[in-house]
DNA sequence: AACAAGTGTGCTAACGTTTTCCCAAACGTG
DNA sequence: CACGTTTGGGAAAACGTTAGCACACTTGTT
């Protein structure tokens, strides 16, 4: 391995100097730079980030914390993030937590002693206390698709309630007369917030009573149990909202096991606008632009670690209303 | 920032000792043992890992480059990986290439003088010689979904000759007289495998014919493109074995357009065993247990890391018939 | 009694950078 | 010309570990 020394030693100057040059800190002549540039050509140097990362105080790396990659959501998070992060020279590390605060916590004090230098969050169980606490300690931290506007956290979120009103008065304008909705966990603030938008634009329709609302835990499986509970009780229904995709998918699963025709029958919209190609007839959702969470989350990351201003700290996203075939 | 040196003045040892007993290497007496236990937990210390992986030369982070971690087989991989990884006290980077050989180079340097202690691979564009050269760099290297048989390089990859084979023999067993395939991109070790078990067994049969094969490029779009242009040709076909599940779900919603009735008139098969509980009816596939590739992957990355013995170069992991509602 | 092997510990030189401090020209400027 | 100021660059101390070497003390074996 070829080391700052050797450079120094080639070029003639000290290695400060060259550390200087590839830091851009500090003076250096055209002539001590020519012969530095010409000895880290010929020797192929490239500063070691360890040792870097040891003298100063950077890793060059960030963290993307999400309950589990495996959920669709995330990759796309990912997905953003990694090229926002590689764009800026930054690696990034992946952990899944499974919502499991031990191992958020275990994954935290692991990312601290490797001083990575930020973490871009995604968690329904972790506390506005544990963030303030790892902010204390120095580390810049970007929650997305949750919200604390009482704390000073910076959040990526997306117009979670505005999407839910959209999407409910997309299926009142497409004439439906007795809507459903296939509900998230009630600890997830995106979740909660696209019931409430529900809830606000039905609770005082003549038609709307509590057993129109089942809860799907954001899963297909989940989405298609509710679905045929509220058809068993419901079998009037004639629109449903789905708080996600996959609970969108798993209702039009079971719809199409029930023999419903769609969207004649039933009219269905999801929310988030996660890839879904695959499903037949295809989903009519709230798009949320997911990578562009993930692009703003790293973006504003970064800007944090190079203790650039943040104007805001609540980020809130557009959302799309995307029709599609099952509305 | 509590060190070693405050652990070992507290202790009243030497770095030295203090070092020993963290690294298990070296004689510690017990009563010196005890003194630090006892220093570590007053003062918290949590050994630097920067500082570790500069004087030592690991750095417990290891990578996991993957084509494009939105392609659904991928995030699998990456969830097995990552929790494997984790519970030996690794970190996982992840890395999106695009099969895009620039990239992977740029990474590959980036990760290199990072000292990445070693990376799971899969590439589509890579060359062995490529990976020899990372190799002779002493940095450990698993290709997954790949196969080099002629070059010292392990790799994990499923049964693709015999799990093509047992698609085409369920669609024949279940009495298809006509059968279709859609395949992957030819540069693709595991889609020509597959192709060439489809080739294998229906060459020789009377109706075999080039143009009931189509490429749909492993994606939902390309299944969707190649189903509608085979079904053109042959409105006659009874059978469609699918290079990947992306694609056989596209050729789903081709044939649904198509108002053909699954599996009545036509039966179809998919492979990979992605989770596709969204779409219906459910694809019958073969599945590779992806979550096993990862795992194994990253177990023999860990390994000869560890420098312990690899038995074979070649892994081959088994194959199974999902039987579903598509045949 | 002598010696080898095993046990326990400390010193200190790496590891490859960055950064502080200091020194020396060269350069305006009044 | 005496002076601050800008420009340029070197020496060496961090950064927090690991590991090789040296030394000392026990044991056990002949």
């Amino acid at each position: 391995m070829t080391t700052i020394r050797d450079v120094s030693k080639l070029a003639g100057v000290s290695v400060a100097t060259v550390s200087r040059l590839f830091n851009q800190s500090g003076y250096v002549s055209k002539e001590a730079e020519a012969a530095i540039q010409a000895a880290v050509a010929k020797l192929n140097y490239k500063p070691n980030s360890i040792a870097r990362s040891l003298a100063g105080k950077k890793t060059a790396a960030v963290a993307l914390m999400v309950p589990d990659i495996l959920n669709p959501f995330f990759p796309e998070i990912a997905r953003a993030a990694e090229d926002a992060a590689a764009s800026q020279g930054y690696t990034l590390v992946l952990c899944n937590t499974d919502n499991n605060p031990d191992k958020e916590k275990m994954y935290i004090e692991a990312l601290i002693n490797k001083q990575i230098d930020g973490i871009i969050v995604s968690s329904y169980t972790i506390s506005p206390e544990q963030i303030i606490t790892l902010q204390k300690r120095s580390i810049p931290i970007v929650v997305i698709d949750n919200s604390f506007p009482d704390h000073p956290i910076v959040t990526i979120t997306a117009a979670n309630r505005y999407g839910g009103q959209l999407a409910v008065q997309h299926l009142l304008y497409a004439g439906c007369g007795k809507i459903a909705h296939i509900c998230g966990p009630s600890h997830v603030h995106s979740a909660r917030e696209r019931t409430l938008a529900y809830e606000e634009m039905c609770s005082h329709l003549p038609w709307f009573t509590p057993s129109l609302t089942a809860s799907g835990h954001f899963s297909v499986a989940g989405g298609y149990e509710a679905m045929k509970h509220i058809f068993r009780q419901h079998p009037d229904v004639d629109g449903v909202f789905a708080g996600n995709d996959l609970m969108a998918a798993g209702a039009l699963k079971a719809l199409h096991e029930l023999g419903v025709s769609i969207p004649s029958q039933i009219k269905l919209i999801g929310f988030d606008g996660i890839r879904m190609d695959m499903v037949y007839p295809e989903l009519s959702t709230v798009s949320q632009q997911i990578y562009t969470i993930g692009r703003t989350a790293m973006d504003y990351l970064i800007r944090q670690i190079n203790n650039e201003p943040i104007e805001k700290r609540n980020y809130e996203l557009e959302v799309e209303l995307l029709q599609k075939a099952t509305t």
